[in-house]
DNA sequence: TCTGGGGTCCTAGGACCC
DNA sequence: TCTGGGGTCCTAGGACCC
């Protein structure tokens, strides 16, 4: 197999602001300024999201215990944070970018990639992207009020990263092409994306410590010892092999909502009404996205700080509160949180990319309150029947299926919309169920006797295309 | 007064299907 | 007829990233 090669120019830009949201603090805050500032939480069990370089001085990093900070530093000024304003400076800087190339890769509210080959640029010499870098810092710090950020330019997604690590803050690094293994080589393995302490004690147990170290390692041994993806990448990384792309649009694959709190929770019914709001809060979320999933997924972190998860997969999606409330209740019966629990989190993934009909539709009327009991009390046809052979996948398109009255076939992740005609309505709809609902499946819905007018039953099954 | 919250990707085993 | 292998889906856990 060839090797991922880099670009032969140094085409991709990286941009990480310093410091970001203790920046914007200082910036707003003008008695902060020129002091150290954490942002993170701030109870009991809370963590520094953000140190100022004056808190960095101290020792305080980010994703320390805020209680560990607070010893280092106790004259910090510690904040919980204004997201709000995070992400207003972060679009004014991700708008910059997108005026230098369409092709930008935002990877969080600080940071992201740029694909320079994608824009009018022609001059890749090290001074024409230099200049290119230059403006944009003066750029980001003219749009945002002074933040600074530091840039890297390179041939590749972790050259280029690496370059804007180097002399942070403020920092303009380009690494000119054919120059950056010798610049990797004596680098810590950890400067790698992807080694973090795990992979890096198992480095270290194998006397790897450095880049140089890790080209040593043959790709089976790599292999061996951290697994075939991590292995392979980790193979061509450190030889500064890389060819990823700068991929602007991600779909988001799932959400979720969690909480810590600062004494362990015991109380089930306390533990099932957070459930509830959790369930809430994702499922707006969802709704707003015009997102819907089938997976349900509840975390527990008890009290000796073991993380558990249980999910379920549902036939066809949802982004309803109650469903995702009362699946991720049942979820909770199946773990022992006697000892206490830290951590209460609630997720949905499986997403499909497709506006969910929140209600269930009889004769035009929406009757939420209907769901359940009246399903139960007709006699299911089995939908499952559709089974692995009639399975389609996202984006393609409607199929139709035609049966004899009271027949209906099945989901998969699209959605069943069943009407029945009678002779007396010329053609129509003369009730649309739609199958999405995880109550009624992988049953449905469908009760010949009450439609004895019904001359046909028609079914349609959508794929997210059509809606 | 150890260890956040929001994500992504990978692995491994079992079920199930052909 | 005592025995296969590949593919997909699902679940649980873990590593990692910002």
């Amino acid at each position: 197999m060839r090797p991922p090669r880099p670009r032969a120019e140094p085409t991709i830009l990286h941009v990480d602001l310093d410091a970001f949201f203790a920046a914007v603090e200082q910036r707003d805050k003008p008695s902060l300024r020129g002091k150290p500032v954490v942002v993170g939480g701030v109870g009991g069990r809370g963590v520094v999201s953000t140190a100022s370089y004056e808190a960095r001085l101290y020792g305080v990093r980010s994703a320390m215990s805020t209680a560990e900070a607070r010893s280092r530093c106790p004259h910090a000024a510690y904040l919980s944070g204004r997201f709000d304003a995070y992400r207003q400076a972060s679009r004014a800087v991700m708008s910059l970018l997108r005026d230098l190339s369409p092709l930008v890769e935002p990877l969080s509210l600080d940071e992201a990639f740029v694909d320079l080959a994608a824009s009018g640029h022609t001059d890749f010499s090290v001074a024409g992207v230099t200049e290119i870098a230059q403006t944009l810092k003066d750029g980001v710090r003219e749009a945002t009020g002074g933040l600074t950020g530091s840039v890297g330019v390179a041939t590749s997604k972790f050259m280029a990263k690496v370059a804007s690590e180097l002399d942070k803050p403020d920092g303009l690094c380009v690494v000119p092409a054919g120059t950056e293994q010798e610049l990797i080589r004596p680098m810590k393995v950890s400067v790698i994306p992807g080694v973090g302490p795990a992979t890096a004690e198992r480095l270290r147990r194998v006397g790897v410590h450095t880049v140089a170290d890790l080209e040593a390692l043959s790709q089976d041994e790599l292999v061996r010892l951290v697994g075939q993806a991590h292995g392979t990448s980790l193979y061509h990384l450190c030889r500064a092999q890389d060819d990823r792309p700068v991929v602007a649009e991600r779909e988001a694959k799932s959400v979720s909502v969690e909480d810590t709190y600062d004494t362990d929770l015991v109380d089930r019914r306390l533990l099932e009404a957070l459930i509830d709001r959790y369930a809430t809060r994702v499922t707006e979320r969802l709704q707003k996205a015009r997102l819907s999933g089938r997976t349900i997924t509840l975390k527990v972190r008890l009290h000796d700080f073991s993380t558990h998860t249980r999910s379920t997969t549902l036939p066809s999606p949802t982004d309803r509160t109650r469903t995702v409330s009362r699946l991720a209740r049942a979820l909770l019966a199946e773990v022992d949180t006697s000892g206490g629990v830290r951590l209460l989190g609630v997720g949905v993934s499986g997403l499909a990319d497709w506006i969910q009909e929140d209600l269930f539709e009889i004769d035009g009327t929406l009757a939420e309150d209907e769901e359940r009991e009246p399903a139960e009390e007709l006699p299911a046809v089995d939908l499952s029947r559709l089974g692995r052979d009639r399975r389609w996948s996202p984006g393609q398109d409607v199929q139709h299926e035609e049966h004899g009255p009271g027949w209906v076939w099945g989901s998969g992740r699209g959605r069943v919309t069943v009407r029945f005609e009678t002779a007396q309505t010329p053609p129509g709809p003369v009730r649309t169920f739609l199958v999405d609902d995880p109550a009624l499946s992988p049953r449905a819905v469908v009760d010949p006797a009450a439609e004895p007018e019904a001359t046909r039953v028609q079914t349609e099954v959508w794929g997210p295309s059509e809606v």
